[in-house]
DNA sequence: TTGGATGCAAAGATTTTGCAGTTTT
DNA sequence: AAAACTGCAAAATCTTTGCATCCAA
């Protein structure tokens, strides 16, 4: 039935797979920071031996339908982590007045520099940034495949 | 003589030998993003065959030092970038107002993030972001919570 | 039926460390 | 002289691909 991941996946070309269904489940139920190998190991209960590379593809899935972004906190390898609709932000353009929603996952990079860098702990709760949206800009849109 | 960056490696322990100027020289010249291999490359006329592990260790006494900025903008190898201190941002404590300065290099990671991922070019000139500094954070105060 | 997905195996790419000899301070 | 750095070599990590088989649509 038309869960809004559900469709989010199809509309990407992507297929409801019993694995891939596990590995958004672990990400959202995490809900936090996950690397490849911490997802392989909760995913442990109902996929004892699940290969990296399959849970490798699948993150990348998740990543192309919008439903997990992937992240570097300098940890030396990539987190994964659920992008939940609830908490975004604005980009908003500055010619067109044009507004995109930014999911707070995109902020981690930052937020985790901040903290590493400088033992800054930012509020960045109602964020807004002032640029130039795609329309504007004049540049192709991103590939997006499958999209009716 | 003393150059502000040559106090900042020695002040962070570190010396100051030929290869670590050139290496600081290359990243400074080349005005953007570099990867490893990269600096390796533009470093072939003064050191012909220096290796990786040269280039690494003195990015990251760079780093150290603040005067290199390392992140991961999603091309499978972290980039460095020279971290000059004319553009800044600030970091402002909601507490006791105390403000740090905020290097325009770290902000690369969203930059490119913001452009990969919604082809939106963001304008980052005048930046501030508020939160709480590390002075404030190891004492905490419940009666007065920081209010975005 | 068709194209995507899984599992297994292996390769790729990048980052990181060890160590002996050398250089900076 | 002491501590840090270089250069060479190799290892440790993490990411990515190939391919035969299997499954969702």
């Amino acid at each position: 039935m038309g869960s809004h991941w559900e469709d989010s996946l199809r509309s990407h070309g992507h297929r409801l797979t019993p694995q891939r269904r596990a590995v958004l489940r672990v990400l959202c139920d995490a809900g936090g920071h996950c690397t490849l190998a911490e997802i392989q190991e909760r995913l442990r209960n109902r996929f004892p031996e699940i290969p990296l590379p399959t849970v490798y593809r699948n993150l990348r899935c998740l990543v192309d339908a919008g439903l997990a972004a992937q992240t570097d906190l300098g940890s030396g390898a990539h987190v994964y982590e659920f992008v939940a609709d609830k908490h975004h932000h604005h980009l908003v353009c500055l010619r067109c007045q044009h507004v995109i929603d930014l999911p707070d996952a995109f902020l981690d990079p930052l937020r985790e520099t901040l903290k590493q860098q400088f033992h800054f702990v930012p509020c960045m709760e109602h964020f807004a940034l002032f640029g130039i949206c795609p329309s504007c800009s004049g540049e192709p849109r991103p590939a997006e495949k499958g999209t009716a």
